[in-house]
RNA sequence: GACCCUAUCGUCUAGAGGCCUAGGACACGACCCUUUCACGGUUGUAACCGGGGUUCGAAUCCCCGUAGGGUCGCCA
């Protein structure tokens, strides 16, 4: 059996950390058994689906490389189709039409709350035969009144639903339009899916999906419902409720290297692996590993896992995607050292691209002023003659490369009669503006030799203009 | 309220009856490394929701509670 599976966002938001999670689940299955990931769009509520939407969705899919196989389908384009289904299912007695109005629909169910019971439509217009005037009738899949749907969900097992708990739900709307339950059935019948992996806020429509699709004669696919990912506090994450695009997590920095890493351990396991790949993801991936119990997001190991993405990318890899924060952080790299250089000294001290960006600006641009506790700190009145010699070392060197300036502040610090401890942190201080920066000889071989000695002289000149301490 | 689902450290999880005095990871603490910031290394604190069964033996199986989540739309 060739597998298929789906991935069906409806375009009334961006793309989400829940959402991208479903996705990435249903890719991986495809990928894992060589079958076909299909994205469609289930926009069939015209009110709320915008192309914004859609593009937002198709953005955050290509972001993290959930490359699709076929599609994107939109159900908007296969209306005629779903007109036929209901045509059939009307021709076959397994639809009827309903002339309910909503206000008497709102009755029935508060008089059914009142009694404390599962509000559900009473089935009033089955049977009916007149056809009353000025009224645009609904229809309504008949659902079996007697037994129960039972399927065995790929991740929880055996679910059963007494059909007495499932009412006569409404496939199309007064204006003509089908509805949800009977579009996904369609299109999942048409489409050929073969395994349904989605959310299990859809584990309680699954039953009646499974009774319109016998109703057509067609037998369902297997499901395969994951748990809802919850939000740092535990409550459940929603667009209402700290559910942020995807695509924020490119603007604040995250490689989606590791933004797929942290998805997929999220409800998913292969004992105690942390790190996966794509490859790794994909060959070891399985259905009924998934958890069943919804779970936290968890920003810190997010963090961590980006960190460690960044430690061990391709520097080629980072490069492109630095691209993007150098834009949007303003930050010109034409006059500076090679990025590939910058990357590799700074991927072991930034957690994101967005600091890694921020923490290496002095590279290309001279900084506007010092880091106040620095100069607290390093920047005593007899410092100035220190860097004084320093810079006298310095300026008298040809290779301007990090051994060499090693050696050179090492001279130096010989000729003062200091430690080391003592030059190092005041000239970091001199040359970046802080007291964080890579080790000092890569960091002033990189920062370059003119701006180097112009920033040693700058800071000289800056502490004689301090006001004594006394 | 009815129905469905779920339940191991703060969080993500391992665990498919004895390998569990419950393992790993994040976060947190301590120590080491160290020219700063980091990285790294070592180490510590910390969990089987409760109660009944089944069994020689239960985190693991069953039942009942409890708690959380989901659904009950002419939304998807």
């Amino acid at each position: 059996m060739n597998v298929r599976t789906r991935f069906a966002p409806s375009p009334t938001g961006y793309l989400h950390i829940g959402g991208a999670r479903t996705a990435l689940f249903s890719w991986l299955y495809a990928r894992k058994t060589g079958g076909t990931f299909i994205l469609r769009i289930e926009d069939t509520d015209r009110e709320r689906s915008t192309q914004e939407s859609v593009d937002a969705i198709l953005q955050g899919m290509e972001w993290l490389q959930l490359e699709h196989d076929a599609g994107p389908f939109y159900q908007t384009h296969r209306f005629d189709r779903y007109k036929e289904v209901i045509q059939q299912l009307l021709d076959t007695g397994h639809a009827y039409h309903c002339y309910c109005s909503k206000d008497e629909l709102e009755q029935m169910r508060e008089t059914q709350m009142a009694r404390k019971e599962k509000p559900r439509y009473d089935g009033r217009c089955l049977g009916r035969t007149d056809v009353p005037e000025g009224i645009a009738p609904v229809i309504r899949f008949r659902n079996p009144q007697d037994g129960a749907v039972e399927f065995d969900d790929l991740v929880r097992g055996k679910i059963t639903v007494s059909n007495k708990e499932l009412d006569d739900l409404i496939i199309a709307r007064s204006d003509g339009t089908p509805t949800y339950n009977l579009t996904v059935v369609v299109d999942d019948i048409d489409m050929q899916i073969t395994h349904v992996i989605r959310g299990d806020d859809h584990i309680n429509n699954t039953p009646r999906q499974i009774n319109i699709m016998r109703a057509l004669g067609c037998e369902p696919p297997k499901f395969a419902h994951v748990p809802m990912i919850l939000g740092a506090d535990g409550q459940r994450l929603s667009k209402r409720h700290g559910a942020v695009s995807v695509m924020q997590y490119r603007d604040e920095g995250f490689t989606p290297q590791a933004l797929l890493n942290y998805l997929v351990r999220l409800g998913w396991s292969n004992g105690d692996q942390e790190i996966f790949s794509r490859a790794e993801m994909i060959d070891l991936f399985s259905l009924e590993a998934i958890n069943r119990a919804p779970s936290a997001f968890s920003p810190d190991k997010l963090l961590w896992l980006n960190q460690h993405y960044l430690k061990t990318l391709p520097v080629e890899e980072l490069e492109s995607q630095l691209q993007w924060h150098l834009q949007a952080q303003n930050l010109d790299v034409s006059s500076g050292p090679a990025l590939a250089d910058m990357i590799n000294a700074q991927r072991e001290r930034a957690k994101t691209l967005v600091e890694m960006v921020a923490i290496s600006r002095y590279f290309y641009e001279d900084f506007a002023a010092y880091d106040e506790t620095a100069v607290q700190k390093q920047f005593k009145p007899e410092t100035a003659d220190t860097l004084q010699a320093v810079h006298a070392e310095l300026a008298a060197l040809v290779d301007w490369k990090a051994e060499p300036i090693h050696a050179a502040i090492h001279a130096a610090c010989e000729k003062l009669g200091l430690k080391l401890g003592k030059v190092g942190p005041p000239l970091r201080v001199a040359v970046t503006g802080s007291t964080s920066s890579p080790s000092l000889e890569i960091t002033l071989e990189l920062v370059g030799r003119e701006r180097v000695l112009a920033r040693i002289l700058r800071a000289v000149g800056f502490i004689r203009s301090l006001p004594a301490a006394g």
